[in-house]
DNA sequence: CTGTTAGCGCCTTCAC
DNA sequence: GTGAAGGCGCTAACAG
């Protein structure tokens, strides 16, 4: 086992104190040049390397930042995570990145595993409606240490989040089923106690009510962000006495489960029914039959998330202000809602 | 900023020296019973916390474990990953995931940022196939830092492995295709500096030549693991003066790639050309035009992977033999490749 | 400019 | 059983 060089070493092999060479090596201003150059140097050839544990240990910042998220396989976290590795990685901060799987007993112990880390700020996009009330959770804000929430968030005072207009991108979506000519649009919602699936409810419902129609509580089906989910919910719409001819899903894998289920029962898409997802995940575009639906833009969101930590970790809790940033959703439209293809010119 | 509680807190609050909490806390047996309980109680009611960050730097272990894949938006990496959280979390270990994106800066880059944060192991599967040569991995190697491939490996020495095999896989899809009637079967391949996908191909040489049928080098055309890249690849195959009957791509997204192209040249999937890819990523399940693959047991993959690692941890460098965990491929049909659905019954 | 000293929070001999 | 003391590697305050 190598023992690793540390300064105490260079420092003996040049005569001088430990002191000098930690000022060299932080480019102190207050070192000779000709011993800074040497300290270097013989650094160099002594394999030295930083002993971030201890200056961590010292400075009571370890740079190390968490991001906790449901999943990590869904392409729209995977660029959020991407965006934010972009902002971070140049500012030397280390990226440590958890799942919850959507079960809060993960998500406590990855925030109490981030808490023992010492990350110098959290991330995150919640699972668990009732987080604030957990004690791991009350650690975080206790300690002080930067929350920044993105796309799922709660309303928490001192808390920054970066989110997409999720009651407007609803909105678009629901509009755009009008446009292409639905008359009853049903909505596969979830969980009504996260904001982002509120707000895709309430868009939705305000632009039915907004064009003249009835809003129609036996059209809302509450559903997870599964494939299976997806095929259930639609199930039990296509059994109605009066089915829906559009339907909005609040994802794009209970979108994908739609799907699924009308080809099932013999339907066309999108001459009887069209359908929108929201997330634009890449599989969407994939599919034989595209599927129409919102993007969030992640790699920005998590860009942005990103400077918004920056901004709090080094304000030294002075700028002690939340921010709330909202994003513009987009609609990509194809192939699962566009009726008129043969209207065309 | 309140000021967190250490040990000494706890001993001046009780009359005692830091030492014996510190005992006591580590639940030595050399402290009274009741002493004990007494600090126990003290520290839970002072709200203290161990800090790790102090104990790694004395003991010289982080308790984190560094796992850097390609991509972790891919269901197999993400799956791969989680196998490997399972087991190490009950142990108490945190995982840290990077990604290289497949470009070898980053992965120096990640593993560079790994060894700062004096990680006591490394699980990946790499990118950079001249990873071995470079001064960032030499460190690793040469400080002993425990260090596990999965699924994306090279024969290093003293380096331990999990894979999948996959000449077999490969060898098995190239049969499937034979024995749905194909006769003239092309290969999407990919960097064959990896062991991996050197062996896919061997796998598909060996399966066409034991059929007895003449091996065709025009017939493997060099792909990436994006979906672009099938169909530009599969875009060539077909302007062949003899095109293939069925396709064996060395991953699903070509294949997904392969899939549209194909459609969009109006053949017809499995009747004119067969395909099928490799790693069973769930969209090959949700295609409209199920895609027949090759399943990897990913979970299975983390979870060995994560007890070679701890193996090795626990046996402080005495263990020192290599070793080389091979599972077994799984073939799954669908859509993609079954011709015959026909002439069932 | 450089050395001295002390301490971040914890653990671990060595004594008693 | 418990206390005293030193050190993990680094940095920062205070001297000179």
């Amino acid at each position: 086992m190598p023992k690793k060089t540390t300064i105490y070493d260079i420092a003996k092999a040049l005569n001088i104190t430990a002191a000098t060479v930690s000022r060299a090596l932080n480019d102190s201003p207050r070192v000779k040049k000709a011993t800074k150059e040497l300290i270097l140097e013989t650094a160099k050839q002594m394999n030295y390397e930083q002993n971030k544990l201890a200056q961590a240990l010292k400075s009571g910042k370890s740079y190390n930042v968490g991001v906790i998220v449901p999943y990590i396989n869904s392409n729209f976290f995977a660029s959020v995570i991407r965006g934010i590795e972009e902002e971070l990685y140049p500012k030397g901060y280390h990226v440590i990145i958890c799942q919850t799987h959507d079960q809060e007993n993960l998500e406590i112990e990855n925030i109490n595993s981030l808490l023992n880390a010492q990350v110098d700020g959290v991330l995150m996009s919640i699972s668990n409606s009732n987080i604030e009330t957990n004690p791991a959770f009350k650690n975080l804000v206790r300690k002080h240490v930067p929350l920044i929430f993105f796309d799922r968030k709660k309303d928490i005072k001192g808390v920054s989040s970066v989110t997409i207009d999720d009651f407007k991108g609803a909105y678009m979506a629901t509009q755009h089923l009008i446009e292409q000519g639905c008359k009853r649009i049903a909505h596969l919602s979830n969980d009504q106690s996260l904001e982002i699936f509120q707000n895709r409810f309430l868009g939705y419902k305000q632009a039915i009510l907004d064009n003249g129609f009835e809003f129609d509580c036996n059209l809302v089906v509450e559903t997870t962000s599964k494939v299976e989910s997806g095929s259930l919910s639609t199930k039990k719409l296509l059994s109605l006495n009066n089915p829906p001819d559009g339907i909005f899903a609040s994802c794009d894998f209970s979108a994908l489960g739609a799907i699924k289920e009308i080809k099932a029962h013999g339907l066309s898409i999108p001459d009887d029914i069209s359908v929108i997802g929201f997330s634009n995940e890449p599989f969407s575009q994939f599919m034989e039959l595209s599927i129409t639906s919102i993007d969030q833009s992640p790699m920005e969101m998590g860009r942005i998330a990103a400077n918004v930590f920056l901004d709090e970790v080094n304000s030294n809790g002075n700028v002690k202000s939340e921010k709330h940033i909202i994003l513009a959703p987009e609609l990509i439209e194809r192939k699962s809602s566009i009726k008129e293809l043969l209207l065309v010119d």
